[in-house]
RNA sequence: CGGGCUGUAGUAUAUCGGUUGUACAAGUGCUUUGGGAGCAUUUAGGCUGGGUUCGACUCCCAGCAGCCCGACCA
């Protein structure tokens, strides 16, 4: 893509109003824009990160055999209400229509996955034979936070991947909720926050005693954790006590204390919501059992932000290949004619070649100016063609989070990012 | 939802109870081009409502909005 045409223009300053990294890094390079408390739209670079971090995850669930759907986000009021939640969940945001009558935005969707799936499941023999089944979307959330903060970390309206799987036994259910945990490890590995992010115990599971949650630890996160070094065991701050240590063999003194943000989370839903909708299933001996529940959900909006607060400098973005808006951001410095053709020869070949990049084409913006940009927008790739690199006869490349560039022959910069390019 | 702080141009700021000043951005022209260039020129502003006052962007009250702390958050 040519820089030239792209609408959106990085910002010098930051808004005093936005104090998280997140939100002032992303809004100054234009990846999004905010509308209300909360509310963010994701502008042309944004989106871009926002859909490599979708694919990702939905590689990563197709894997595990996930079926993905798209449900609705208005959703009847009488669901809700069988199952208490109408009335229960205070985040819950209520329209009416002018008819009067009301509906739910969606929050998650138990609600509307069960009562699908009850059209369709009845006996054992509807559930898949070597793999459980599961659901899953990746959409728009609405939850009515009394407190939007820390720029996309928690917002009003948000994207999530929301998983939900359904077991005609206990066994199949912790089976799978056991290859859930690695799904989401290589997750968050692949978009580069693996090393900071912790599988944490927590309270409020059912099956097991403790919950699972993904802690990556930030500085800005709204949760405490302990983490044993060694082990790499972690444990959420509520759920620290002396019965916990002796359990996990732990010593607290050895434990390293983090702010962290909740990115994912895995959950045991036994038959919470399969029996307010009679979810139910007939087994081989004509025994009807209610359907065992499992869900799993990542915040795609959440995690993008969580990217920027842990990966970034004083200059800007430092994103992963894996998440980077483009691999490239090729830069033509001057208004030299033959840098300017050399610089579009050098933007051609690589499009030729599935290279995603960003070319800074735009007249009368100084170098300076144009560096400033590349940092801040953070590209893993910086590639300048000036007549200082044309008279060594090649572009000087520098990935972002090194100090210097080197001036390397165009065979060379092909040959460097492409196979790179293609693995992605 | 409780508490605190803040609302002036697209952004960031300044002054003032008496015609809101500047910088950046945006537009135009010319020059400039290896770390956020220069000159000229144009565009654009007091959150809303009430009160005090001869006169309110400024003081007071209410509302609304935003941020921060707390509470809340499968």
């Amino acid at each position: 893509m040519r820089q030239s045409q792209l609408f959106t223009k990085t910002r010098k300053e930051a808004s005093s109003e936005e104090v998280s990294r997140n939100a002032e890094l992303l809004i100054r390079g234009g990846f999004i824009h905010k509308e209300l408390a909360g509310v963010y739209s994701y502008l042309p670079l944004g989106l871009r990160v926002l859909k490599k971090i979708e694919n990702i995850i939905r590689e990563e669930m197709n894997k595990v055999g996930g079926q993905e759907v798209l449900m609705s986000s208005m959703q009847p009021k009488e669901n809700w209400e069988k199952t208490g939640r109408w009335e229960t969940m205070t985040d819950l945001y209520k329209v009416s229509d002018i008819s009067g009558r009301e509906v739910a935005l969606g929050p998650t969707h138990e609600e509307i996955v069960v009562p699908i799936l009850k059209n369709y499941v009845s006996s054992y023999k509807n559930f898949p034979k070597n793999s459980s089944l599961a659901i899953y979307q990746i959409q728009n959330k609405f939850r009515m936070e009394l407190r939007a903060k820390s720029g996309i970390l928690r917002g009003r309206e948000f994207m999530m991947k929301d998983m939900y799987s359904f077991h005609t036994s206990a066994e199949d259910f912790e089976k799978f909720y056991e290859k859930m945990k690695e799904i989401y490890k290589t997750i968050f590995d692949r978009v580069g926050i693996g090393h900071l992010t912790y599988l944490t115990f927590a309270s409020g599971g059912t099956f097991s005693k403790y919950s699972h949650e993904f802690q990556t630890i930030t500085s800005l996160g709204e949760d405490t954790i302990y983490i044993d070094e060694a082990s790499g065991t972690a444990l959420n701050k509520e759920v620290l006590n002396d019965e916990v240590l002796i359990q996990f063999h732990l010593i607290k003194e050895k434990l390293v204390e983090h702010k962290s943000i909740e990115v994912g989370n895995i959950f045991d839903l036994k038959t919470k919501y399969s029996k307010p909708f009679d979810l139910s299933f007939t087994d081989d001996q004509e025994q009807k059992h209610p359907v065992l529940m499992g869900c799993y959900g990542i915040g795609l909006s959440r995690l993008m932000g969580t990217v920027v607060e842990v990966l970034s400098d004083d200059k800007g973005i430092i994103w992963p290949e894996s998440i980077a808006p483009f691999q490239v951001h090729l830069l033509a410095l001057g208004e030299d004619k033959e840098v300017k053709e050399q610089a579009g020869k050098v933007y051609e070949s690589l499009e030729r070649n599935n290279i995603e990049v960003l070319f800074d084409d735009r007249e009368g913006i100084s170098a300076g100016e144009k560096f400033a940009d590349a940092d801040l927008l953070g590209m893993p790739y910086r590639v300048v063609v000036s007549e200082r690199s044309l008279k060594e006869k090649g572009v000087e490349i520098k990935k972002r989070n090194e100090e210097k560039g080197k001036i390397i022959s165009f065979k060379e910069l092909l040959a460097q990012i492409a196979p790179k390019a293609l693995s992605i």
